[in-house]
DNA sequence: AGAATATCCTACTATGTCAATAGAGATTTA
DNA sequence: TAAATCTCTATTGACATAGTAGGATATTCT
């Protein structure tokens, strides 16, 4: 069997967040190409195309065309919050479709209302939205700035 | 594109939750037999096969084999967590594939702002198990019986 | 013992999502 | 007008997921 992981975010919403962190470490300044945050993230440019396109479409992110073009932060940092990015260019942020509320699916248990797991998974989704509707892009910059100080790695983490 | 979904559970892992559900429900009785399980939660027959078997190597779950054979819990509803459940089934619980050995190799940014994303989403993880890590199977069968009863709905939420 | 019933095991497959690529089009600057 | 850069849509290959198939093994009942 392959290889299973729960409450993961996809490759894309990771990349969506570096470059906004890219983007907000550049808030006030110029423009910066696709291709800059492709090599610095090493992110496939092709693919952070459509990424950042897609961070336009939200609002997040707006754009400047021809020779030198590139995007910036459409808002400050502090106005975007993980949440609204994360929803966007992935979907639900939930851990079972029925709980959610803009990506509502109902699922196969034989009475939603009275579902034991629904109740639960209401706590667990509850719990990661509040954190990550709190948390922005201002917060992201804050603490690659601090992480860039030497001597002050975060610990490894180990699930 | 596709429909996009982050932070959530996969099929496997409801179907896991909601078998222990009803083996909870039933403990201290007989063993409850596969076919009974899925005719009451709607989960494919053979599919819940291979999950309760998973449970079994998990050592959630015990089974009988033979005429009157089936399953039960093999330990106490409330020492048997959410957590460690969806770990087993699924896989590591985490928001960042840079905790992941499979997506560590692809995704090599070797500077502060991998840490910055790592550092937030660090926060996002623990939110996830710590109350992953609370919630046990009695949990569920508590609130299974408090929706039970009429007039108890939980309340439709929405954030 | 033998039939019936249930779990156990392993392999297989269809489908859909994900990550990435391709290439032509639009716009801006110099 | 040429070069650079974003914009849009289509497509592809890889792979995980959900589910299926079928025989092997153990237990009970008669």
């Amino acid at each position: 069997m392959g290889i299973l992981e729960a409450m993961k975010l996809s490759v894309r919403g990771e990349y969506a967040l570096r470059a906004l962190l890219v983007l907000g470490l550049h808030y006030g300044e110029n423009v910066v190409q696709i291709q800059t945050i492709s090599q610095e993230q090493r992110i496939p440019k092709k693919f952070l195309e459509q990424i950042l396109n897609d961070l336009k479409r939200l609002g997040a992110v707006e754009s400047k065309r021809g020779v030198h073009g590139g995007y910036r932060l459409a808002r400050p940092p502090e106005n975007i919050t993980l949440a609204s990015v994360v929803r966007h260019v992935e979907g639900a942020i939930a851990p079972v479709s029925c709980v959610s509320e803009r990506f509502y699916e109902r699922c196969t248990c034989p009475d939603e209302a009275r579902c034991a797991i629904r109740d639960v998974m209401k706590e667990v989704r509850e719990a990661v939205v509040k954190l990550m509707d709190r948390l922005t892009v201002a917060d992201l910059c804050e603490r690659a700035r601090r992480l860039a100080k030497p001597g002050n790695e975060a610990m490894d983490f180990v699930i």
